[in-house]
DNA sequence: CTCGTATATTACCCATGGGTAAGAAATAGT
DNA sequence: ACTATTTCTTACCCATGGGTAATATACGAG
């Protein structure tokens, strides 16, 4: 929203005269925070880190007291959103339910987390801008992720919660709608997150489910007639 | 695949040692080939024109008697994916067919454009790096791809082929799968295009198709068991 | 052969922006 | 209050790479 240095002040904690002390660790978020947002609004490359800096009310070298580069902020936002990922994986890994159940609730979780600045920042960041080192960890991660929804489409045909299919294309179908709400989702639009996350678990598997769920047919034009918001 | 020299000579209208002559247009097409495997390759900002020139065995100001600056080449190789599908629109809509048959057509070929160099630039490629100019064209047509999209799913649902929805939401939904196509596909795959697109059209609409066409038991586990593939 | 045009090369300009050096200002400890 | 440490600023470096100017080479026409 306004990103005037105004309202961005009241975010920072650096004051803008003076008296600005605080926890290192706040402050080294406030950075990600607004790195973040500048790389989505202008781009990796089309941000610079004086844009950063400037709005944070320092300067640019003060960013090297945090961070040992450009890169360094652009992995870091990324390895934010990739935990909460994670996150989400492990706790339905640890909890129970039928392979349709965990692939639903990780369809529903990993959609709201790419409604979030953080979230975007998985599918919209280039993987050639990091390291070597960094790439790779990214690599892994991605692959990690592959293989959730995999393992939960595998246990679901195990199991019979999910029909016969072919496991990897179904994986990147699903996997390609949800990365996409990273492109196109923005908190100003007319689609509450929560909505849509619920949308995709079921519209994402219906296919996919052994038993059709269609119940009550009183249900299905649920939100035929939306308001006309934004269309990107 | 091997980009030595040696081999980019072979596609090049400049022989590398002389006699370098032949129509302007295959040679503005042989920029545009290069640039956009490049793109896709190292990235627009990690792609110097030197490096396209070098390529085709020319040197960097010799581009510009073809283009006024990087990124209307950036542009152009958008406008080819761009009017491929734009074809597919046009030829979908002069023909006939349910909102469902429509929709389904429209899936087939935008996935298969998707596998292709020109077409990944349509979802790769940073609308930011474009100039404001070019920009707008860009927002348009891509507006245009969605109007598609929702388009035939309003007719489908008025013709009985599809059943009620959230025609946005669904329209998202597909063309997210398609367009990450852009992202993980490479020809080297296990997967031909031709099949990921058929398999798309029929794993995409089988939630909104309103009567079921799961028909054969004998079919489903169509390909469920497949080499296992490099998974990016 | 010569002129005009198209095309390519060599050599250069220069704005941009990531990164660094040196030192000032604030903070914490004693 | 004095010192050590952290944090931040001013002033700078310089590699990169898009873009241009001047010039050379090839080619078609007369």
């Amino acid at each position: 929203m306004d990103g005037s240095p105004a309202s961005a002040a009241h975010q920072s904690p650096w004051m803008p005269f003076e008296s600005r002390r605080r926890a290192r660790d706040a402050k080294r978020e406030a950075v990600l925070r607004t790195a973040v947002q500048l790389f989505l609004e202008q781009g990796y490359h089309g941000t610079t880190l004086n844009d950063v800096a400037e709005r944070l009310n320092i300067t640019k070298p003060a960013l090297y007291n945090y961070f040992r580069g450009k890169d360094e902020i652009l992995y870091e936002c990324w390895a934010i959103g990739q935990e909460r990922v994670d996150d989400c994986i492990a706790e339905i890994d640890s909890g129970g339910g039928t392979g349709l159940t965990k692939l639903r609730k990780l369809i529903v979780r990993y959609a709201e987390v790419m409604t979030t600045d953080y979230g975007k920042s998985l599918v919209r960041f280039d993987v050639r801008d990091l390291t070597e080192h960094n790439r790779k960890i990214v690599r892994t991660a991605k692959k990690k992720i592959d293989r959730a929804f995999r393992a939960y489409i595998t246990d679901g045909i195990a199991d019979g919660s999910i029909r016969p299919c072919d496991i990897k294309l179904s994986a990147f179908a699903i996997a390609g709608s949800l990365n996409w709400i990273g492109h196109w989702y923005q908190p100003r639009g007319a689609l509450p997150a929560e909505e849509i996350a619920k949308e995709f678990a079921i519209r994402l598997t219906e296919g996919l489910a052994a038993k059709q769920l269609r119940k009550k047919a009183g249900k299905p034009p649920a939100s035929v007639k939306r308001v006309r918001g934004g269309t990107r």
